[in-house]
DNA sequence: ACCTGAACACCGTTCAAGT
DNA sequence: ACCTGAACACCGTTCAAGT
């Protein structure tokens, strides 16, 4: 394991949790993985992320900087209701309307829930789904820092998020009477108002 | 710990596991806790739950079958949230757990997702959707006839609690790290908090 | 200030051995 | 068939001790 000599210990932490998390987003990212892969100890790693949660953040912090430079969140003429819902928006476009939508799920539905479950399709979807977590829990950490979210489990919030937007992007791919549209607002903006406005 | 002689090893586990989990539904229900509670091995908890997702979702299934006898909307002498919490979650029985829900989805899938939809079963479904709606909606209409939920736009809050409803109930039909039964009851309480405490 | 590595108190799973 | 409990290979966190 060379030493990446002329950087710190911090930097070679962080460098070595983000090429990990690159070459695997399912990877564990455990103390002793990062720190070995690092080279430097448990000990030095603890110092300078006293938590695992915030070497996760500081992880997540540096691959978004580096993938999503033109991402809304980080609009801030914008308030931060607008801007969180906009990004919750961009996911169910991914997930697209009718058709697409419909065959979105199929591919789903095919691969995860039909068959029996392999370990190694478990562990693909688990890579999926954390790494939605993720996406969300980072929007989180940002309005967090500018004060516009009270302190409190940000990953517990975006557990929340996701299960919301998995229910209103299933409803794209069932049937539906009129305009979805609407419904799907509605209950978008209950579900970020509750982020934003409770105690949770 | 008494050994409740009579019951079977597999009930005392479960029994254990369930009470704990009544106890705090946040708790981990790790193998070594849940088994010293039961009196027995963790090498034979194993035997009857080949692995702690067998276990959580024993919990599971059997934590809806305790409280899923009577509509418990109109018992007045429990908390509103408590009611309401009860009645989604028997909602939520019925999508079943591991198996059986993965395949409650494989029907719902094929018939409703996978086929270019007809009139016939686009019909067939929204009337699935328009009775899980209106079971929701009656229950909030009981809780604003007695004062415990504000005025507002019950068939909206409908809305929303079907879709929180119908991702957690997704979730239980794909792949998910142990820790679901914690997930989902954070999520339906987020729910139900919103619901019950805002305007909305 | 920064770093070390052992120690602590946990995990979930496996398995030879017993009845 | 059912059960035991030790063993394995992990966790995250703490901390006395070094530089």
């Amino acid at each position: 394991m060379e030493r990446e000599t002329g950087t710190s210990s911090r930097d070679r932490v962080l460098q070595a949790a983000m090429s990990m998390f690159g070459e695997d987003p399912g990877a564990r990212l455990s103390v002793r993985a990062v720190a070995a892969r690092a080279g430097v100890s448990t000990g030095s790693l603890r110092y300078h992320f006293p938590t695992q949660r915030a070497l996760q953040d500081a992880v997540l912090a540096g691959i978004y900087d580096v993938i999503t430079p033109g991402d809304r969140i980080h609009d801030r003429s914008a308030p931060a209701r607008d801007r969180l819902i906009d990004c919750l928006r961009q996911v169910l476009t991914f997930a697209g309307v009718g058709e697409q939508a419909r065959a979105a799920w199929s591919e789903i539905f095919t691969t995860f829930i039909e068959p029996e479950p392999t370990d190694e399709n478990r562990a693909a979807y688990l890579a999926l789904e954390r790494e939605a977590q993720r996406r969300v829990e980072y929007w989180l950490t940002v309005l967090s820092n500018e004060g516009a979210l009270a302190e409190g489990d940000n990953s517990r919030r975006a557990r929340f998020l996701t299960t919301v937007l998995n229910g209103l992007s299933i409803a794209r791919a069932l049937p539906s009477e009129e305009s979805i549209l609407t419904t799907e607002t509605e209950t978008l903006h209950a579900a970020v108002d509750h982020v934003l406005n409770s105690r949770f």
